[in-house]
DNA sequence: GCTTGACCTTGACGCAACGTCAACCCCGCA
DNA sequence: TGCGGGGTTGACGTTGCGTCAAGGTCAAGC
């Protein structure tokens, strides 16, 4: 009676559906006409009809069959079920949606607004960019492995910049970025400027917060591979600058440690 | 550094999705060790924690690179365009739910309320159930193809019941349906009536409604072939009935015709 | 040195519901 | 007889991985 592409017509849906339908077994192969062509009648029109509400209600296809079929209680449980599985859905949605607000308001993507501030923070101090781009990803490390410290550090974090020795340190730091090449004496002048900082530190019992912070040396060694992947020029500053510091009896800029005396 | 699996648990998701990010290019391969294992070092961890963070809030993989590399312009834009594709499928799937809410509220698959109405008198009026579900499907069909006018037909077809004659043709149905094997005089009543409210429709002129209803033949054979599925026992009565009414000059059941006396 | 178990490798299929070629056949019409 | 608009099967693409399969590798205990 009906070709495919009238069948289709007659329920709005693409012959490429009604072929979909035949190949998973949801509406029966109809005979065919001499010359190979599928020959659809009324009852065929009936199921892809009924077929493509449930569809468009949201049933799967897998669940269409037994739809069909189930009586006035098996229906409603199953219709419960869609309606559960619909109202999930929907609840991801929403909740794409609430986060992707967060990143459109200016959250940086994966870190706290804590960290965030104290980024910003740092910038207005001068801190050159490329500086801030490697605490940002170290912080971001972090605040992937101990979310719920996060804040504490940042409160700590923030204090320091106002130390006065930081802020020299920083300054430090954005002369020699902006400068062509490094001169030996600003680099001295960092170490310095680090050896101070840590032998303080030592001083009032900050180092040992950091071994507590930093539990194994492994994670040290990743935050360390973020500071490498800031290029040749920045990896040669800092690598003179640790050399400068081991002088000085002190060595590594995550974790710093005292040099055993025997080792020098 | 770190392994695959190290490097997914510190971003929280599985080995295959790395190795998924690879495939598609999100995340370049690194280098691998003496044995051929991959081996990742922080900046990857950090990559990783950002693709995610956009993955979460539903920013398709293929637009993250896109989002990663992006200003504050080109990213506000992005975001902005992917809220409204959210939107757009939390839209859809509340519109699935009603739906479906329509459903489980007890309206038949693929029928209006006035259709439901109908047939539920048909019943009530004690139409067997295998007439009911004929009617049921080729209302179905009727709905699918003229959808606007359907309240129309059911308004026409429930004044009908009121018919005494249609009361006494339903009745008949009824004892035929309920019978082992159809005794002849009853098919005979039966097509007495059906004469009888024929010679009525045409003395009113809802032969020519009928007409303008089914405009072209192919649709009413298709409500043939509906009514044809109704299984053999059926289809041998609904036979003997035409036979009877052709004895009696008319044709048809779905659109009932004199018969010309030319032919007879 | 051997086994064991956990982890790594590539390759490939599966899912949901079709869209979209490709290559070929068939029908009605000028 | 050619043409345009159907139909036919087959297979790949989409989205974001999950899940084998069939191995090679590593660290640890015996």
């Amino acid at each position: 009676m009906l070709t495919i592409g009238q069948l289709a017509a007659y329920a709005g849906v693409t012959t490429r559906a009604v072929r979909h339908y035949h190949h998973i077994g949801l509406l029966p192969e109809p005979e065919r006409d001499v010359s190979g062509y599928r020959s659809y009648a009324g009852p065929d029109v009936v199921r892809l009809i009924r077929i493509r509400t449930l569809a468009e209600a949201g049933v799967p296809l897998a669940r269409v069959q037994e739809l069909l079929a189930a009586d006035d209680d098996a229906f409603a449980a199953a219709v419960a079920e869609i309606d559960r599985r619909l109202r999930e859905e929907i609840k991801e949605l929403q909740e794409h949606r609430r986060r992707i607000a967060k990143l459109a308001a200016g959250d940086s993507l994966a870190l706290p607004p804590s960290a965030t501030a104290y980024l910003d923070r740092m910038r207005a101090l001068g801190t050159p960019e490329v500086m801030v781009d490697l605490e940002r990803d170290a912080w971001i490390l972090i605040a992937a492995q101990m979310p719920e410290r996060i804040d504490e550090f940042m409160a700590d974090k923030e204090s320091q910049l106002d130390d006065p020795l930081m802020r020299q340190f920083l300054r430090l730091i954005g002369e020699i970025a902006a400068a062509e090449e490094p001169r030996e004496d600003q680099l001295a002048q960092v170490a310095d400027v680090l050896v101070e900082m840590a032998e303080a530190a030592a001083v009032n019992g900050a180092l040992d917060q950091q071994d507590e912070a930093l539990p194994d040396s492994s994670f040290a060694e990743l935050l360390e591979t973020v500071a490498l992947s800031a290029g040749p020029r920045m990896v040669r500053i800092r690598d003179r600058i640790l050399q400068l510091m081991a002088e000085r009896g002190w060595s590594g800029l995550v974790k710093m440690e005292r040099i055993d005396r025997a080792d020098a």
